[in-house]
DNA sequence: GGCTGGCACTCGGTAGCATCGAGTGCCAAG
DNA sequence: CTTGGCACTCGATGCTACCGAGTGCCAGCC
């Protein structure tokens, strides 16, 4: 454990680092609020802080940087951290002001968060088939296609198209639907999958076709929603960084089991090589799962660059993905 | 109009510089396939070229670059050109497979793209509003929410969350569902704006706020599908051209209308600030329109830097452009 | 007349070198 | 234990010399 003077110490190096990404020398933590020793003691204690890795120093006779373990005592030192006002009054407004659909809610909060942060936002929508079936319906598009639709109770609405092979009239489609809403109606949507047959011949062959259509696209990702890479490429100043970032953001399943590996170890906060993943180890993930009806149902977050805002990012994640839920609870 | 001799030494130039990114020298395109004569004598052609703009040079005593008007010659110089055997492969391979739902595909389409070029890959999609309904269907989630499901004949389900204000039994809620089906079906979505009521206080009720809600999301962006931003990134060395870039990709309308721009001008290829859009001054635009049912209904594109490859980027749009509007086409 | 080899010239990039200064570690005194 | 002082380090900056890719131009050749 550190003794106050020299969490007093890191902090400031790691807060003037945040600020202007160069090496901190002991002579500006000495200047710094609350440090009221001299530049002297100040290194002393920095030389020690380095014997215990909290801090490097790129060079012999250069400031010092926090490594990922001072990242780590800086965060898990912090108090819970507020938002400021105008961005509290700019989350408040917009959930206010949202409405509408589930998903273009979950997309308008990246922006959201993207805003707030000036990082990388990222949102993980609740899992579909989590959800029970509050309705389904086929409907048909053309001669041989069908559109099955299934409404489930969180709003979010499951479709397949579904290659009938054979032409089908809108009777036995009618039929088909039937008897699905009847088996699926109140269940998950896996049901679709392993109910009986009618025993109306042609309206079997259609729920053949309907069941193998569901059933294929049931691995389903769960959908992500990812913002503010501008401003997370903004963050670092390696364009081969930027690079492996988007690299990582653009592949969905990817960002998903990141997030969820993280919140399933109980983090808040995940820094460099925390993350898991080898082309984050210049990055911080910040995130924070979101409740409907008490139970976790998704997750928001940001990426950002290790020396990021993490008092900021940490408020704005917490106050929205507290909002989002109570939103989403409510219908 | 340039002569033969020109358009090739110009042709090299351009092959050249989109290969190794530096300025090319006479040297060089001499040694070029296709060109016959001394470097000195390609010397007085490229300094002719620098004097019509089609090439600049950096600094005095360096090799050229081509400008604007110089890949704008050189494109429009280009035969169609066709995709290598592998990537066609791809193509064929994807489409093949391509199953399931509208939206998923056209994601996956960009992915698709994006790997042919390894530039940003843009899909728009459809018009939503452009679809007859084939089906309506209100839907209870919570007690005072309920969501309204359309499904269009191009596949494409539209949905609305509806704050009913107060309770509303699954009874008025089907009866308000068939009044409005009866209404629009066939129609475009837009019809539910302005129909009538149905006479039943209660159900009537139910109908104002749904007319309400489907108006309000009315103006609908088009969806974008982007993908390939890493790829863009490593395209550049500037951090700050790929934050500007990242900065347009970001906003959905700014790209749906910057493809149209580009199609509605009747062109393959935007160079630089033929985008009209001054962040993409170092961008080149690839686009191709796709049609269903002989309409153009939406767009493919990819966006890498002016020294971009082309003849692969033309003919990978142009492909992938045909072949997805097919597949649409089948329903 | 047009092409070509030759040649002087330009100028960015790289390497070597001195200088500067922010920052360090250490020490002796308070 | 703290602090001012001091010698030291080493990246950053600026200067100079040099190299070489590339140019423009010219005289000779086909």
């Amino acid at each position: 454990m550190l003794d106050e003077r020299k969490a007093s110490i890191l902090r400031a190096v790691v807060e003037e680092y945040i600020q202007t990404a160069q090496p901190v020398g002991s002579g500006h933590v000495a200047q710094a609020p609350g440090i009221t020793v001299s530049s002297a003691t100040v290194r002393n204690e920095m030389a020690a802080l380095e014997g215990d890795g909290y801090l490097v120093q790129p060079h012999t006779s250069a400031g010092r940087i926090p490594t990922e373990k001072g990242y780590r005592e800086f965060v898990d030192a912090l108090t819970q951290p507020s938002l400021d006002r105008t961005a509290a009054q700019q989350v408040r407004a917009f959930f206010d002001q949202a409405h509408g659909e589930i998903e273009q809610m979950l997309a308008d909060t990246t922006r959201l968060l993207a805003g707030l942060t000036t990082y990388a936002a990222v949102v993980v929508g609740p899992p579909h088939e989590a959800a029970a079936v509050r309705s389904v319906q086929l409907v048909s598009l053309a001669p041989h296609v069908a559109l099955f639709v299934a409404v489930l109770g969180n709003g979010v609405v499951e479709k397949r198209t579904v290659d009938l092979g054979a032409d089908a009239d809108e009777h036995v489609l009618g039929q088909a639907g039937a008897h699905l809403a009847g088996e699926v109606i109140g269940q998950p949507l896996s049901a679709v999958a392993t109910g009986a047959p009618s025993g109306e011949p042609a309206v079997d062959a259609v729920l053949v076709r309907v069941r193998a259509a569901v059933a294929a696209g049931d691995d389903d990702h769960e959908h992500v929603f990812v913002n503010g890479t501008s401003g997370m490429a903004a963050s670092f100043d390696a364009v081969e960084t930027v690079r492996s970032v988007l690299t990582i953001l653009e592949q969905q399943l990817v960002v998903v089991s990141l997030l969820r590996d993280v919140v399933d170890r109980g983090l808040n906060v995940a820094i460099g090589t925390e993350t898991g993943m080898q082309p984050l180890a210049e990055c911080a993930l910040v995130v924070a799962p979101y409740t409907v009806d008490g139970e976790q149902v998704g997750t928001v977050g940001v990426l950002g660059p290790t020396r990021m805002n993490y008092p900021q990012a940490l408020a704005a994640v917490a106050v929205v993905g507290q909002r989002l839920g109570h939103r989403l609870s409510e219908g």
